[in-house]
DNA sequence: TCATTGACATACGGCGCGTATGTGTGATGT
DNA sequence: ACATCACACATACGCGCCGTATGTCAATGA
């Protein structure tokens, strides 16, 4: 138990604080998370945050990496399923729409991370999920089956896209017909980028 | 000076202090905005505030409504002028682009409103942006221009696209070289829609 | 074994929000 | 015209929260 060295132990409390942090920032949202209660849940103080974060916006940044990081890795994963590249992409689409139904990702990533941390394209992790997107689109564009247009801005535009009917769909009543709608519109709209229209 | 009435003097101290709201959220944020400073610009106290807004969201969210408004009105009337309906639906995406890229509308409602008010959608402006788009979109559905998607769905994940090209302008180096990659891909995007691809 | 480093806890100061209370001016009735 | 009321706004207060400065104790290394 007390066998561990002192780099382990810091990792481990980094880990339990952005745990924590997971949890007050999904539930109460950033600005309402208080560093006290998040640090106590954690069984630490705010010394601990402050010594590995710096201060609160660097607590959320790690947050935010962090999933960033497994949306990412997931919507590739159901990308790479897909019979043809261009259906990998429009999955991945999908994937990340049905994704920001999550409260974590929507209420971290989506709404509080733009407002506290700046546009992702900033962030260190440098936006796992547009990479993701950004990456397929060059293929499809290679092999022309996607028309010649600069693909991260096709990327942008399709991770925007996905976002903002998500959020649609997480206030919505009725999440799973508005889910459909939301996924039919997607895919016509992606349509725009095939060469040869189908 | 002294001959106004009540009711329009309230409006006035309205008026002022949501100008003063529209400078400080634009260029503080709405999080490190103070309303002390705030009021005090505007030649008020925070009385003045909790009495006519209620709290610090009520204000915000008075200030989103307004500039929304104002982007509605902007992009209806940039729609208006075009020749034809669709080229009508282009150029106000295209108009949301362009407003996106000035600092209060940015700031204001495409991240803090988001973040602190919550999906626009169940704004009480009703997100006018999204209302004008709608009814483009409807018409172009009605005329058969369009093919028969979720009109609702299909303007929230233009308005989304475009949105989130305007944020990737906002944060680049060369604004003008992205802006034209941008608009590029919002139409290329939105040639999604038609039902006969041009 | 002892000095030192460093991870974390504790203590302190300041600021900002929300509310409760005060105040003066315009509105109202006779 | 005068007294009274209502209300828009100012002032005063308390609480919570962040960031920093300081303290503490265990792990390291010679």
């Amino acid at each position: 138990m007390a066998g561990k060295r002192r780099a382990e132990m810091m990792e481990e409390t980094r880990t339990k604080l952005i745990r924590s942090a997971r949890r007050a920032f999904s539930e109460k949202g950033y600005a309402a998370a208080s560093m006290d209660e998040l640090t106590a849940e954690a069984g630490l103080t705010r010394g601990a945050l402050y010594h590995n974060f710096g201060d609160k916006r660097g607590l959320l940044q790690a947050v935010v990496d962090q999933i960033d990081g497994e949306m990412a890795a997931r919507a590739q994963a159901v990308g790479a399923r897909a019979e043809t590249e261009w259906d990998g992409l429009l999955a991945e689409g999908v994937a990340y729409i049905e994704m920001a139904l999550e409260p974590e990702v929507q209420r971290i990533v989506l709404l509080d991370g733009p407002a506290f941390l700046g546009d992702p394209s900033q962030w260190p992790s440098q936006n796992g999920c547009l990479q993701v997107t950004l990456q397929k689109l060059e293929g499809l564009i290679a092999q022309g089956t996607v028309r010649p247009v600069d693909a991260e801005a096709a990327a942008r535009l399709l991770n925007g896209a996905a976002l903002n009917a998500a959020l649609w769909v997480a206030a919505s009543d009725q999440p799973q017909e508005v889910l459909a709608k939301a996924v039919e519109a997607f895919r016509v709209l992606a349509g725009g980028l095939l060469a040869a229209p189908g």
